[in-house]
DNA sequence: GGCAAAGATGAGGGATTCCTCATCTTTGTG
DNA sequence: CACAAAGATGAGGAATCCCTCATCTTTGCC
């Protein structure tokens, strides 16, 4: 019942196992992409890494740890670009704003397409599925402090459920319109719309 | 390249074989609902079904097969809901039948927890999700369909994307929404504004 | 220099799953 | 009734994967 987080075993603490972590995740994240998560194995990561088998199990128990760290670094990534997008609030209009982000998060999707894959990852198994959703969550609570300038109206708890909605629809949209590689605009396009349009009768709620 | 469509192997033409088939599926959707799309293995179907492997591999190449299968059968379903809901339209404002129609979507994916299985385990490799696209692109076909009087001004072209949107986003916020059999229903209120506000904006564009 | 703690290593036992295929049974038809 | 086509069956070979653990090496510090 208790919502179990994947962590790794052990996170390194000297120098150089903290160089074969970041490798192994490295790795893993490249062979993601290239196999997709049921044909992952901790055994395959190790090869690509040139690291033995136990060196990978010394930090994580398996690969859904594994993926779990990475949705955890992607998510961080996220929120930093949050963070250095809430400068330019105060010189946009809002509406610019959103246009602007969602281009920033998409050229973000189109450049990495590594993030759909672990995206993809941890939606695959219960487990992985309720640790994403923490992580999820506490984006989405970085969202809703975003979110309070703009509708000042709205009630504090009704902004939490709005900013989990968004994130999870950004997420889903993204991982829906950006696949091989390349942004199909149109729905990219229409997420601006959905979300611009939702905001927008919130904000006259 | 080509998207492979993963199809049975052998669809059933006598009637004995028929009852094997639909009750493999049904088996299969129960097993997938208990444990999830990783720990579903087809030697567990047959047994569950207390029908030999071999009968199993008849119809069924392999798992990603009979949840494509299993998929398929659930779009249908919501077809002919959309379907028997169209008759509802002229007598409604729309708003109003946009109301009840996600209410009796989510009553549906409350009432029966294995749909949300089923599309989580088609989302879980490449090859089943291209072919869960396809199913979906077919549905979304019928929701754009719809969505013309509603959008008499809207480029048909628009309006097929806006209906590949709509689709997506209400099934990942469906299976967001409702799960462990019940409903959270502030996000499906979220949900509902969602879209009302995406139709309002469209519907003056 | 030497000791304790941290880190590194990879062989191999145990456990599954996949899926075919050779053979047997049932059905439907002339 | 007899024959062909369709269907049913399950033993077992081949292929992976998982992950520990006993042992060895390196690091940091007094």
């Amino acid at each position: 019942m208790t919502a179990e987080i994947l962590e790794p075993r052990r996170r390194p603490t000297q120098e150089r196992s903290h160089r074969k972590f970041d490798h192994l995740l490295q790795v893993s994240r490249d062979l993601l992409l290239d196999v997709g998560f049921e044909s992952f194995t901790c055994e395959e990561v190790a090869n690509r890494a040139e690291l033995p088998i136990g060196t990978l199990y010394q930090f994580f128990q398996n690969k859904y740890v594994i993926v779990c760290e990475l949705d955890r670094v992607d998510a961080v990534a996220v929120r930093l670009e949050l963070q250095s997008f809430a400068d330019a609030i105060p010189t946009l209009d809002w509406l610019k704003f959103l246009d602007r982000l969602v281009d920033h998060m998409a050229a973000l999707w189109v450049g990495d397409p590594s993030r759909r894959a672990v995206w993809l990852a941890v939606q695959s198994t219960p487990a992985t599925r309720a640790t994403a959703a923490v992580t999820e969550k506490e984006l989405a609570a970085e969202v809703a402090r975003f979110l309070a300038p703009l509708t000042p109206d709205t009630p504090r708890e009704r902004r939490t459920i709005m900013a989990e909605v968004l994130v999870h629809v950004v997420y889903s949209m993204l991982n829906f319109s950006i696949r091989d590689g390349q942004e199909h605009s149109e729905s990219i396009i229409e997420l601006k719309r959905l979300l611009a349009s939702y905001l927008l009768s919130a904000e006259r709620s």
